[in-house]
RNA sequence: CGGGCCAUAGCGCAGUUAGGUUAGCGCGUUCGUCUGGGGGGCGAAAGGUCGCGAGUUCAAAUCUCGCUGGCCCGACCA
């Protein structure tokens, strides 16, 4: 992509209505324009990001065993009534009325209509195990919407719900999720915790929550330092295996780590060491429920069992927060020209800036590497505008590619260009060949090309 | 939902206390020119129903009332 030929709507200057570094550099950097209080338009190199979380949320889910599908935003009212929260649900449900008069709901969650789809079409335990999930907007109107997209009023969110025959294998859901999650958060360069949390007006008697540390975190946090050592790496899981999982999830629930809602004083200092303890803010990015037969009992969804008997199925709810998640990258991920994409979700991997776009032999050589990088996959974001030096970087910096090639007439003439970590700041000098080879190897070690 | 505050050019702001000719400044935009490796210099230009509606007044961006939208703190929340 060209920035010449493409959508880039960049701030220099601060709007004053941010106040949070993720929410500031997300508006600088053209990735998001508000629509109203907690509503936002994805600018296209916002939505880029957010299709990359997207797609690594789908790739995970997918490799776990769990079934993609699509429910709408708008939900009939009747389901509601039926489970009991139409009336529990209170002001942050956004009722609407059709032409009619009949009362729909824009869905803050999806427990009822997953229900009632599996209970109309699944009769037996042998069509159990099964996880449903989709990734689709929700809107809950949040009293105060603030923070960008951290906490807005329409959000973009991975939401998942198991049927299973009887608690054991409910169970493994839960383990089977949470390992899982483990597995989304990582790919994406993230560090997120899972904490022991609250069940709140969802129910049940599991709840794990997920957070990315981060000092503008919304909930305090407390943990074992030893449990931030942990990481999956490239382990592969067989998600079909229970005791593989639970001992995952055992390694990874073993030490101390609560939010403030769960958190016991008495406990952590009885078993965290003094030079472990830790206590931080923390972004919730994720949370997952076992809630047994709440849902299912009353809106009677049933299987028949092995011996013929109707029972009710077990459940479990799951969601990841596909949009804050970006903000939630930025919030970990930044310094004070910008944002720092781990490659995984940045929205180009690469940039390269044409110092001198009106000479000839440079911009050629820009070209010379822009294919050799399609060629393989790899799609680089070029800067060939006729700007001042200085607002190039600046703004390169701002959106924080993980790469940088520098292409003027200067190195040209000793016939190199330069290669930049946006992270560190580490520049090379290569050739203009050396350099798509070198980030072809980059990128296809990091497993994010052919 | 309690408390506080804001709305003036695309963005950031001044002007409102004490009403008074043509509403300014910086950045951005357009044109010209010099420049050309970290948001450059010079010169010109475009861009405003001062959020909306009533009212007070000879006169309202400025005072009063109502409305709409937005922000912050708290409670709440993926």
């Amino acid at each position: 992509m060209r920035v010449s030929r493409y959508f880039l709507p960049v701030l220099k200057e601060t709007p004053s209505d941010a106040q949070i570094v993720s929410h500031r550099l997300m508006l600088r950097a053209g990735m998001i324009r508000q629509a109203a209080a907690g509503i936002y338009s994805w600018m296209p190199l916002g939505l880029r990001v957010l299709q990359r979380i997207e797609k690594i949320v789908q790739e995970e889910q997918q490799r776990a065993g769990h079934i993609p599908l699509l429910m709408p935003t708008l939900q009939p009212a009747a389901l509601w009534r039926e489970s009991g929260r139409y009336d529990d649900y209170g002001e942050e449900m956004l009722r609407i009325k059709d032409r009619h008069g009949r009362d729909l709901l824009y869905g803050p969650t999806n427990e009822e209509l997953i229900t009632d789809i599996f209970r109309s079409h699944v009769r037996s335990y042998r069509d159990l195990p099964l996880t449903l999930y989709h990734v689709q907007w929700k809107f809950r109107d949040e009293i105060r919407p603030r923070f960008g997209v951290m906490r807005g009023r329409e959000f973009l969110m991975k939401d998942g719900y198991n049927f299973d025959v009887d608690r054991e294998s409910a169970l493994h859901a839960y383990n089977r999720h949470m390992v899982s999650y483990l597995r989304t958060y990582e790919r994406m360069g993230l560090k997120a915790i899972p904490m022991r949390a609250d069940t709140g007006p969802i129910g049940g008697t599991h709840s794990h929550e997920f957070l990315v540390l981060a000092d503008t975190g919304e909930s305090e946090v407390f943990f074992d330092s030893a449990i931030s050592e942990l990481n999956l790496g490239g382990r592969s899981v067989d998600f079909n295996n229970w005791q593989e999982c639970a001992a995952i999830v055992d390694e990874w629930t073993q030490p101390y780590a609560r939010t403030e809602e769960t958190h016991d004083p008495r406990t952590f200092e009885l078993e965290v060491p003094e030079e472990r303890r830790r206590s931080s803010r923390g972004i919730e990015v994720g949370q997952i429920f076992y809630f047994g037969t709440k849902y299912s009992e009353p809106m009677g969804a049933t299987v028949a069992g092995t011996d013929g008997t109707q029972v009710p199925v077990h459940m479990g709810s799951h969601g990841i927060g596909v949009s804050r998640l970006a903000g939630a990258v930025i919030e970990a991920c930044h310094d004070d020209r910008g944002i720092i994409w781990p490659e995984a979700v940045a929205p180009f991997p690469v940039g390269i800036i044409n110092l001198a776009p009106k000479d000839d032999k440079t911009s050629d050589i820009c070209e010379r590497i822009v294919r050799g990088l399609e060629s393989s996959g790899i799609e680089p974001l070029l800067d060939d505008t006729d700007e001042r030096a200085g607002a190039k970087f600046a703004t390169m910096d701002l959106i924080g590619l993980p790469w940088r090639i520098t292409v003027g007439p200067r190195g040209i003439a000793d016939g190199y260009v330069e290669l930049t970590r946006r992270s560190d700041g580490e520049t090379e000098k290569l050739g203009p060949e050396q350099v798509v080879e070198k980030l072809i190897d980059i990128f296809r070690a990091a497993g994010l090309t052919n």
